[in-house]
RNA sequence: GACCCCUUCGUCUAGCGGUUAGGACAACGCCCUUUCACGGCGUAAACACGGGUUCGAGUCCCGUAGGGGUCACCA
């Protein structure tokens, strides 16, 4: 049995897209399930479009969901001259030529084929038709001679039998007038000259698919498996728009997402091994496969990404979820503040993390620790303004005279205090939770009074009464 | 418009001729609780519709409807 070999090759336009990155994932998992091989191979043909910065974000957003790619990456527009090689090999055996059309009588014919209910566009004028000396002076594209009669055929691993009359398949673009290859004619000679044996890809190109199968056919090259996946939706079940969700991975890293979860998530949506819901790298690459993937669209769930996640924030080993947090810190807070407040955070993080379902929020959770001046919101304002100044005084005080520090102690001591004064916990704790954090909700108040100190503690506290 | 693909709870999905149609997220309720969470328990929630085939259909076939994709000298 040959290797299995598998490509990802994105058009280096804009960011990694979301369903890129799951299309990466499933290439990549698929390779690795086989033992075989993940290409990374950038379809920069169309010269206007690509630049060096999305190749980069590309890179990045792979790099991040740690997919990684053989070595030799392919850059399309290093091949020219084996697109060209294999354009003459086509026309010396007369399954392309040469078509002089002009942009007018293009778009005719598009007007014709729209007017009239025909799939086909260009209707084969150039086919056998010598130029004259005029229109020898236009330069040429090149296209294929697809066939007319008969049905193309291809057994999709996840769509199945897909078949189009032959009639419905126009003669598309080859080369361009300039010389460059189209996307048909390069994918075709790339795949087989990279030996790729499956491929998977979005189900936007299952049409494209039936097309490139008989470019195959008529360079007498085996074309390799082809595995079309549906699309994501958003959760409007429209496509994936910039307006209602990020698109781009590089955002779900800023919003605090974990690569794990990232990975996790996405493999979830249009493939599923039973009941599976938290699946590891290591299972993920054993039990994958192509037959288990869905054959209709999904809709992206933010929700359940988060869900995801929090789980994998859960399970993270404690030293590097340590670093991720302090890097992100770096970008917002001097280096000496966290360094003076790395022990304080350490003593409260499984308390933050059981409430942050991302890093960011975990962050916006532990600002009460970094920043110097403590803010009050809208609610801690509430809290303080309704509180009784003259018994939280008194509270005050007898805590100024307190000694031990610890936790347990405060718990004890604050309820103590209610019951002695006929309060409820809460008319205490909440005062106390307002003017320490700043906020109405935190961790719990005497881990984090432990963890600031007695001095920081008593002097938040006094700021407001 | 033509062609191709798809259709199980709100969402992701299990199901591969006989199931009380299962799980997860979200929602809601209860418990825990100083807050917010976490956690635990529970509730509600789906086979798009219509015909066949079959003793029997979510599962197979055909229509209809709805959704998506493709129709470039973009990929």
């Amino acid at each position: 049995m040959s290797k299995v070999k598998t490509r990802f090759a994105p058009s280096p336009t804009g960011f990694l897209h979301i369903g890129g990155a799951r299309t990466a994932l499933f290439n990549w998992l698929y390779a690795m399930n086989k033992n075989g091989k993940f290409y990374l191979r950038i379809e920069d043909t169309d010269k206007a479009r690509s630049t060096d910065k999305a190749i980069k974000a590309i890179f990045d957003g792979l790099e991040w969901l740690g997919l990684s790619w053989e070595e030799k990456i392919i850059f399309q527009s290093k091949n020219i001259s084996r697109y060209r090689e294999v354009v003459d090999i086509l026309i010396e055996r007369n399954k392309a030529y040469f078509c002089y059309a002009s942009e007018n009588e293009l778009s005719e014919m598009k007007k014709f084929a729209r007017e009239n209910g025909l799939k086909k566009t260009y209707n084969g004028l150039w086919r056998d038709k010598e130029p004259t000396d005029n229109e020898k002076n236009i330069k040429p594209v090149v296209r294929f001679k697809s066939p007319q009669v008969g049905e193309t055929i291809i057994t999709d691993l996840v769509q199945g039998e897909v078949k189009i009359k032959n009639e419905q398949l126009d003669d598309m673009v080859l080369l361009r007038s300039d010389g460059t290859p189209t996307y048909m004619l390069s994918v075709v000679v790339d795949d087989y000259d990279m030996e790729i044996s499956d491929v998977i890809r979005g189900d936007d190109h299952l049409n494209n698919a039936l097309r490139q199968i008989n470019l195959f056919h008529a360079l007498e090259w085996d074309p390799p498996n082809y595995a079309h996946i549906p699309l994501i939706h958003d959760s409007g079940g429209k496509k994936l728009s910039k307006r209602e969700n990020a698109v781009g991975v590089d955002e779900y890293k800023k919003m605090g997402i974990l690569p794990e979860a990232m990975k996790n998530y996405l493999l979830r949506l249009g493939w599923s091994h039973g009941n599976d819901e938290i699946i590891s790298e290591n299972e993920a690459i054993n039990i994958f496969s192509i037959n288990n993937i869905g054959k209709s669209p999904s809709r992206f769930d933010l929700k359940k990404l988060k869900n995801i996640n929090s789980i994998y924030l859960k399970n993270m080993p404690k030293k590097e979820l340590l670093d991720l947090v302090i890097n992100l810190l770096n970008d917002s807070h001097d280096k000496k503040i966290i360094e003076d407040n790395l022990e304080k955070f350490k003593m409260i993080l499984d308390d933050l993390i059981e409430r942050s379902d991302n890093l960011k929020d975990l962050i916006l959770n532990s600002n009460f620790l970094f920043d110097k001046e403590i803010y009050l919101n809208k609610d801690a304002e509430n809290i303080i303004e309704n509180s009784d100044k003259i018994i939280i005084k008194n509270f005050i005080s007898s805590l100024n005279n307190e000694k031990d520090w610890s936790t347990k102690n405060l718990e004890i001591l604050t309820k103590s205090f209610a019951k002695d004064n006929s309060l409820h916990l809460k008319d205490l704790a909440m005062p106390l939770r307002a003017s320490i954090t700043g906020n109405n909700n935190s961790p719990n108040i005497f881990k984090v009074m432990f963890a600031l100190g007695k001095d920081l503690s008593l002097n938040r506290l006094q700021k407001f009464y």
